[in-house]
DNA sequence: CGCGGCTTTGATGTTCATCAAGTAAAGTGG
DNA sequence: CCACTTTACTTGATGAACATCAAAGCCGCG
């Protein structure tokens, strides 16, 4: 169960530039009515597929991951969500029920708006429609274009290309603590457990990479990156 | 280069109810105003990835694919749209230029709009801009759905899914032309030009399908349906 | 007529999933 | 706190699935 915290008027709220800066008082008092901020612990679920929308959600603080459930324990992970991301955007057209599942990766701050008042902005706010169009639109393009890059690498530059993505767009560092496992790579990526583990102990004998446990150095970005390319 | 041809003005396009059922006069006629409607022959483009965003297209008739292009000779198909869909829904909100290249695999009537004005109704009339955002969610949904059911079978199961495809949401009917060829097969679904064939050839062999060229017929769906599902 | 694109089949080797088996780590209940 | 169970991680061996290469026939088109 998340713990509701304590925030500030949307007015007041420093990611309000992100979506709803063009928001007149009204609006903007109209979506805090039902605002609720939230601390997911890690491992916590967010939302379910299949369950009713009532929130639009963004993320303020931590990781989440958006995801499909299989039968045979085999999740697939759509897309791994950071900070300023809009969470919820993905199922907020769709006929009434959550088309992913959303979890926490690291305990993670997620604001709630009651959708049908953020619908009745909509409604109402033609520039903010378009607004939410393209932030639509640029989510499920990056969401297919990753998939097709990914589908054209072999498992190397898979795991090259997932190594790069957690340093340079997640943590902007080169050394980082993997918020996911082994597995959950694997579900990420469209390949098995073993064979992510064999290959990051590959290029942790050719020194590309050095490993422990979850704790990740990247020693030669450059010949990633060329793996990444090729691979 | 398309042929212009004559259309009615959009209050009495048939069509109208597929969007633009709740428009008023006002808007439909700032609509019509720069509509045109035009016929592409097989094989023509009717738009390139990279290109300026200037219209707003649906498919009356015929049949189209939406693909990326690669360098070598390698394009990516996105996907095949059928009459009353919106095909340029995907590209209508990223930053100005087409996401994907569209061209017609049958002689195709397309309608077009004018991006601008369409944008601006969508301005103003905040319901019909909740109409589109369902339509381009449920197709985006759509295709990255069918990314994964793709990847998740064998060559043979991708196969039967997309004979299946043409038979029953294109074509309606167990014996058909195929609208591609072997090659625009493998773009689609992510294998080599050779196993299409290779496979074709063996549901040939197994009496599943009959084939002549690009003309098939489905002698045993139930068989190609389990094919499907277990392959 | 010849050229290029599409189709077809066979042979070959690579990539990868699967199976098996074992160690380490982490949660669970008495 | 310790025995117990489960889950995560790791490595090797094996075979299946698949891409690649090669060669040839076919057809339409300039």
């Amino acid at each position: 169960m998340p713990e509701i915290i304590n925030s500030n008027h949307c007015k007041a709220c420093i990611y309000k530039g992100l979506l709803f800066g063009g928001l007149n008082d009204d609006e903007l008092n109209l979506l805090n009515r039902n605002k609720k901020e939230m601390l997911f612990k890690k491992g916590e679920i967010i939302s379910t597929e299949g369950q009713d929308i009532a929130a639009f959600l963004y993320l303020k603080q931590g990781l989440v991951k958006l995801y499909k459930q299989s039968p045979n324990n085999k999740d697939q992970i759509i897309s791994i969500a950071k900070p300023r991301d809009f969470i919820s955007l993905l199922s907020m057209f769709s006929l009434s029920t959550y088309k992913y599942s959303i979890s926490a990766l690291e305990d993670s701050v997620v604001c709630s708006l009651d959708m049908e008042a953020l619908k009745e902005v909509i409604k109402n706010n033609g520039a903010f429609a378009i607004d939410i169009m393209k932030k639509m639109s640029k989510m499920y393009d990056d969401i297919i274009e990753k998939r097709f890059e990914i589908n054209k690498k072999h498992l190397r530059g898979r795991i090259a290309y997932i190594l790069i993505f957690f340093s340079t767009h997640i943590y902007q560092q080169d050394e980082f603590e993997l918020p996911i496992s082994r597995r959950e790579i694997a579900e990420l990526i469209e390949m098995t457990t073993e064979n992510v583990i064999r290959i990051l102990s590959e290029f942790r004998k050719d020194k590309i990479i050095h490993i422990d446990g979850k704790r990740i150095k990247l020693l030669d970005p450059d010949r990633l990156e060329s793996v990444c390319k090729l691979g």
